[in-house]
DNA sequence: ATAATAACGAGA
DNA sequence: CTCGTTATTATC
């Protein structure tokens, strides 16, 4: 770590004496580069991509070294820089720029993103890994299995694993899957949404297309939802790309760990980056491939500020550095279809004839609605379909999977006689029901919709969605004694279930794997998914019956899945006919017609009431700009801010304005500004 | 956080 | 009009 002895004998580096520096404060009007002097000292080490420390009003704060100039266009005198942390340039200059993008994209500032995108220094293990001949590759390059994590190693193929004996297992079970592959060897820059069969073995297709990239000597970024998906393209990785090429990067492994698994990457040890989202900023040098599975999971969405989504972070990335993209899932989010419908992607799927061979028989039947007035009784939300099918693959000695939907989903309003979900009429926004006896409101605009009529039926009836029981695993046993019963849940997740006879229970996102698939796959309480007070409920449902679904044998081995939930609604359509972009198509073309994302672009404002007048009196909005609230949210309130979507780098740089003239006033009720927010109540 | 600077007001 | 005190604002 150096430090300048005399500071008062201090003379500038010949060249490029002038350092551009991000301070690492959280404040919008300090959201650009400050310059400093170089000491002559440190004219080579002090190098763009380091950590520094500057003085900065007073304070010794942290700060990026972005570029060294050769002069500034500062009025005043420059200070120098105060202290080089370390001299290894952490930070990637494709990386800043990404970071830079994802900040202006979500109104946020560069220094928040970069604390998203390069993980804490950890001394000890810069020293290990430059003791190392060559200053390459660490001891452990840390493929991630290389990283033992006690109580997670399913096996790759485990997961509703591909049939090897498959004629047309692997990529050429889509008609462009070949061309896909040889684009990527050929270091071109395709881009796909990819629906994956029923079955896939998604981790092993997408460690093909790493494999592929790789070889043609170009970088790859992986990007998935949890620590268990990623266990599972973890392990198939190793398997396509061999020993070393790859590292995991998550949130569980240790301070340590995570940077020396960094460096590998920003060292060019190693070319491969998979993860959870924080992975898509990775600083894979020369990326060929970026690539998300399952972009519709909620977990893609960063808790931190600016909340960037993987999904964006990598598109973005795709676009500055024209490489490959992938944007695959078993169903399609609305975002994804857009960037089909726009030409940014082309469709990546499967024949009819193939999604026949490879598709478990699906069939929707409605609930008896006599008996599923008794909630608590699982036996009621059984009709006979369902139980004819678990019984027929329990007799074939298989598991079957039933899922429920997990406790406390937010009850919404639907209409008492067709189920239609009440919206606004202004706004579109859902009803709720008020806490104790007022009117029926929207959540969005807050306007009472006292007249409420339902648009599909002209009922004035409205009745809140009522929520599955938990019981049903124990319902379930009693109703099956010889079978064992094993539950997964969000305390306790299985990763794999023991092939035989059992019925396992789980909620969605944490279905166990079962080696050969399941002989038959439950899926209840669809209500209760359908009519969440969530813009996103339909297709949320469609995504997690879909994962589900998938998990089952193909029709020709018996699997067989069983929704129970009317037939005639569009996301059971969907799903029986196995249709994720035809789904996804529509619920867009619904989404264009409402003014809803991805469609439009919302951001949500949080704080208090003066807050937020203040914030919206002071932020120039865009033309098209609607606002809609506020609503109560919590202790504080929130505002909606409606754009059309060719406006939402205007609105999010007018955003971004608005909080640095507040954070340089001290603004007493600080705003908390979410672009794409994904729940919108 | 802190330092420079603008704004302000009381007393000569 | 000046000095001393206090708000404001920029921070290399």
């Amino acid at each position: 770590m150096a430090r300048t002895a005399e500071p008062a004998r201090r003379q500038p580096a010949d060249v490029l004496p002038v350092a551009r520096v991000c301070v690492d404060l959280p404040l919008a009007h300090l959201d650009r580069p400050f310059d400093y002097l170089v000491p002559a000292a440190w004219a080579d080490t002090a190098v763009p991509g380091t950590r520094v420390k500057v003085r900065f009003a007073g304070q010794l704060v942290d700060g990026w070294l972005l570029d060294r100039v050769a002069s500034s266009a500062h009025p005043g005198r420059l200070a120098y820089l105060d202290r080089l942390v370390s001299p290894e340039p952490v930070l990637d200059p494709a990386v800043r720029a990404l970071a830079r993008a994802v900040a202006d994209r979500y109104a946020g500032t560069l220094a928040d993103v970069l604390r998203l995108a390069v993980p804490p220094r950890h001394a000890r293990v810069e020293k290990e890994a430059a003791a190392t001949p060559g200053g390459a590759a660490p001891a452990t390059p840390g493929g991630a299995g290389a990283a033992p994590e006690p109580g997670s190693a399913p096996a790759a193929a485990a997961r509703g694993g591909p049939r090897p004996t498959d004629p047309d297992g692997g990529w050429s079970a889509y008609p462009a899957g070949p061309a896909l592959l040889r684009a990527l060897a050929d270091g071109r820059a395709p881009r796909a949404v990819w629906s994956a069969l029923p079955g896939e073995s998604w981790p092993d297709r997408l460690a093909e297309a790493a494999a592929a990239t790789a070889d043609a000597g170009r970088g790859v970024v992986l990007v998935v939802p949890d620590a268990r998906d990623l266990d599972l393209l973890d392990a198939a990785c190793a398997a396509a790309l061999g020993p070393g090429r790859h590292v995991a990067l998550t949130a569980a492994l240790g301070p340590a760990e995570r940077y020396r698994r960094f460096l590998a990457l920003r060292r060019g040890a190693v070319r491969v980056a998979i993860g959870t989202r924080a992975a898509a900023f990775a600083p894979v040098a020369d990326p060929g491939l970026v690539a998300v599975w399952d972009d519709g999971d909620d977990l893609h969405a960063e808790q931190r500020a600016p909340y960037p989504h993987a999904r964006e972070v990598l598109l973005t990335r795709a676009q500055l550095a024209d490489c490959a993209a992938l944007v695959g899932g078993y169903a399609r989010s609305a975002e994804a279809q857009l960037l089909v419908e726009t030409g940014w992607a082309r469709e990546l799927v499967a024949d009819r004839a193939t999604l026949r061979r490879r598709a478990p028989r699906v069939e929707a039947i409605g609930a008896d609605p006599q008996l599923a007035r008794d909630p608590a009784a699982a036996t009621a939300r059984l009709p006979s379909l369902a139980w004819d099918a678990a019984r027929a693959a329990l007799r074939a000695d298989a598991p079957v999977l039933v899922q429920v939907p997990r406790r406390g989903y937010l009850p919404s309003v639907s209409c008492q006689d067709c189920r239609t979900p009440a919206r606004c009429p202004h706004c579109q926004g859902p009803l709720g029901l008020p806490a104790a006896g007022g009117h029926t409101a929207c959540r969005w605009c807050a306007r009472v919709a006292a007249g409420y009529a339902c648009p599909a039926c002209g009922s004035r009836r409205l009745r809140a969605a009522v929520v599955g029981a938990r019981r049903t695993a124990e319902e379930l046993g009693r109703a099956f004694p010889d079978v064992p019963v094993r539950t997964s849940g969000r305390d306790e997740i299985l990763g794999a279930v023991d092939p035989g006879a059992a019925l396992v229970v789980a909620t969605p996102g944490a279905e166990p794997a079962a080696p050969g698939g399941y002989g038959a796959v439950l899926l209840l309480d669809t209500w209760a998914m359908l009519t969440r007070a969530d813009l996103r409920a339909a297709e949320e449902a469609v995504r997690r019956w879909m994962a589900a679904a998938a998990l089952a044998r193909p029709a020709r081995d018996g699997g067989q899945v069983v929704v129970v939930a009317d037939a005639q609604v569009p996301p059971v359509q969907a799903l029986v006919r196995w249709d994720p972009g035809g789904y996804a198509a529509r619920e867009l073309a619904d989404r264009r017609e409402l003014g809803f994302p991805p469609a439009a672009r919302m951001v949500s404002l949080t704080g208090t009431p003066a807050g937020l007048a203040e914030f919206l009196a002071q932020a120039r909005l865009p033309g098209s700009a609607e606002l809609l609230g506020p609503v109560p949210a919590g202790a504080a309130e929130r505002m909606l801010v409606r754009v059309r979507r060719a406006e939402g780098p205007a609105l999010a740089a007018a955003l971004h304005a608005a909080a640095g003239v507040r954070s340089a006033h001290k603004a007493p009720h600080p705003v908390r500004v979410q672009v794409d927010a994904l729940e919108l109540l």
